[in-house]
DNA sequence: GACTATACCTCGACGTCCGATGTATCATGT
DNA sequence: ACATGATACATCGGACGTCGAGGTATAGTC
């Protein structure tokens, strides 16, 4: 069988997408579609962002003020809702960022034992 | 209303426990109970392993084949389940180690645009 | 005898994320 | 004119992982 029970592989870790999403947008606007792209071709695919993913996670970021959105048009003349952070957005980037950061770092102290640093020395 | 949408700050990412679970064994055969303490100690109570969480995992890794228990009892006398890894398991828990030192290190570029690495700029 | 720490376990609920699916427009090829 | 494929937005159902609350039992301490 040897089943591989999933324990998805490929995907972004949960609660992560948010922060992403967020950095992504403090580094320049975008739309949804873009965000996808933006995100593939920095991760060399190794996360993809699912549309079913993104839409309904821009929605929320809206309601919840943290973004913005303005329709325009691309130069090849489609339409595009481009989001951009607010300002209540940019603290809550910064506060995401910080927090993703410290969980990364300890996701590799615990998996590399004889890791070095830890500012506090046990 | 600054809802916070939880988001579960707090949680351990969803896929990563399993590495962690798997790469703590292989430091050290330990019980259940060990785990969640080693655990927290080590990330200072950043990562709290709940009991629910732990057991059910550890009888899934158990019926994979990735771990095997060994009944025993502490210096104090208290029952434990002692579980150490298969040589499958160790295999597994080098692939999942990889895997998340890559994620870990994946998000860590994505948050900080200015970081090095991207091996092609394009 | 009551309480706490140790130690194991199960169950239900919840949130996150994905994949499938649907719409419409523009560019290209025939 | 029509088919196709990339762009662009959107919604919905379902799966999976994790948590928290609860249950059992033994050892030590007051």
């Amino acid at each position: 069988m040897a089943r591989e029970t999933s324990s998805s592989k490929g995907e972004i870790p949960k609660g992560a997408l948010r922060a992403i999403v967020l950095s992504l947008l403090s580094d320049e606007p975008s739309h949804g579609y873009g965000l996808c792209q933006t995100l593939a071709g920095r991760t060399r695919s190794a996360f993809e962002l699912s549309e079913g993913t993104l839409y309904p996670l821009l929605h929320e970021l809206e309601l919840e003020g943290l973004v913005e959105a303005k329709d325009g048009v691309s130069e090849t003349g489609r339409k595009r809702r481009i989001y951009h952070l607010t300002r209540a957005g940019r603290r809550e980037t910064e506060s995401w960022r910080k927090h993703w950061l410290a969980t990364a770092e300890l996701i590799t102290e615990l998996l590399i034992p004889d890791a070095p640093a830890r500012t506090r020395s046990r």
